[in-house]
DNA sequence: ACGATACGGAACTATCTGTTCGGTATTATA
DNA sequence: TATAATACCGAACAGATAGTTCCGTATCGT
């Protein structure tokens, strides 16, 4: 890609993410975006065609990283012990969440844009498969696999929902705890 | 209140209902709002000051109907059996839901606007709160409370959603039951 | 019947979106 | 280094929407 439309598209999202810190997405204009990515009118919509997809294609872009990174301590591990804490992938989610690399939780706080949190809980659906065993206990005897993972994902993003909205004072293998004992 | 502004909020809290069926809160603009209402744009705006607070008073107008219908039912009963089936506020609710009066589920499929879920959530939170024991079974030993509420209520909307996406083939029974075995 | 007030309708300002176009600067490539 | 391709700027543009203002008219409560 020519370093020009990388250059351009950087700002933009860096563009996007500062505004982010600052006011919700509804509130944010194409035209406080270009003048924080300090970047021509025209040139925006050569490479977005709206707000909305813009937003999307931020997402990808974050939750490759925070994904991927969840995926690398799996792999990273498994040359010592094979047997790491079940739920250590989640602790690291929350972890990095706490964090709030690239103000990611601005994304996930329910005030901001639907798309985002769709986005989440579909690649978190991802995870859950993949692990599911682990949320085997007791109660999916009747219950329909996709309303299960579909529980299993919403109550992810609820207890993180409890835990911005409430401060985030505990830890992340305390939040992770929570979670797993509720659901 | 005089007769001209009940008729005029009336018409346009119907308007706004016929519109929903319709479309997205988002796409609908004030213009299509006071056309179907067939009222003047300054009488829109001297009853509500934005479409989000119209959106918001409608909030309160069909959740008050909803909220006091499920108490009814609780106090309609009480005269013969006072040993009513627990779970039956919830049953009722969700048929209310599945009846979709008003285009209710318009406004609560996540797609649509925030603030509705929110209001629903909190109105939400205080039948729960009423109800706690009938979910204080087995987890809620280590869990605040808050969080504890929290999650019984996102887990309402959130098989609500499921239900939702679904095409609701279950009956208002039916989803009662995995609310009650997911939560 | 009368004073108060809600309504209609039009005009108006301001803001935002998305498009177009010509000139300029940067790029990859030969 | 020379050249063709292309990404950029910036300004101007049309169209849609939000919210305000004003005045004449109709309806209300009393």
């Amino acid at each position: 890609m020519d370093r020009r439309q990388r250059k351009t598209r950087e700002a933009i999202f860096t563009a996007l993410i500062e505004l982010l810190s600052q006011k919700d997405f509804s509130q944010i204009t194409v035209g406080q975006i270009i003048e924080t990515a300090d970047v021509g009118r025209a040139t925006f919509y050569a490479h977005f065609e709206t707000k909305e997809h813009l937003l999307q294609a931020l997402c990808k872009e974050l939750f490759c990283h925070i994904f991927d990174a969840a995926g690398e301590e799996e792999t990273g591990h498994q040359h010592i012990f094979t047997c790491q804490a079940p739920a250590s992938e989640f602790v690291h989610l929350f972890q990095h969440l706490k964090n709030n690399d690239n103000n990611i939780l601005k994304l996930l706080s329910c005030r901001n844009n639907e798309l985002f949190l769709r986005y989440f809980e579909s690649e978190l659906k991802v995870l859950i498969t993949k692990q599911l065993p682990l949320f085997s206990k007791r109660k999916n005897e009747k219950l329909p696999e996709s309303f299960w993972i579909h529980h299993i994902a919403s109550t992810f993003t609820q207890t993180l929902r409890w835990w911005v909205d409430n401060g985030m004072h505990e830890s992340a293998e305390t939040i992770t705890e929570y979670f797993f004992m509720a659901v």
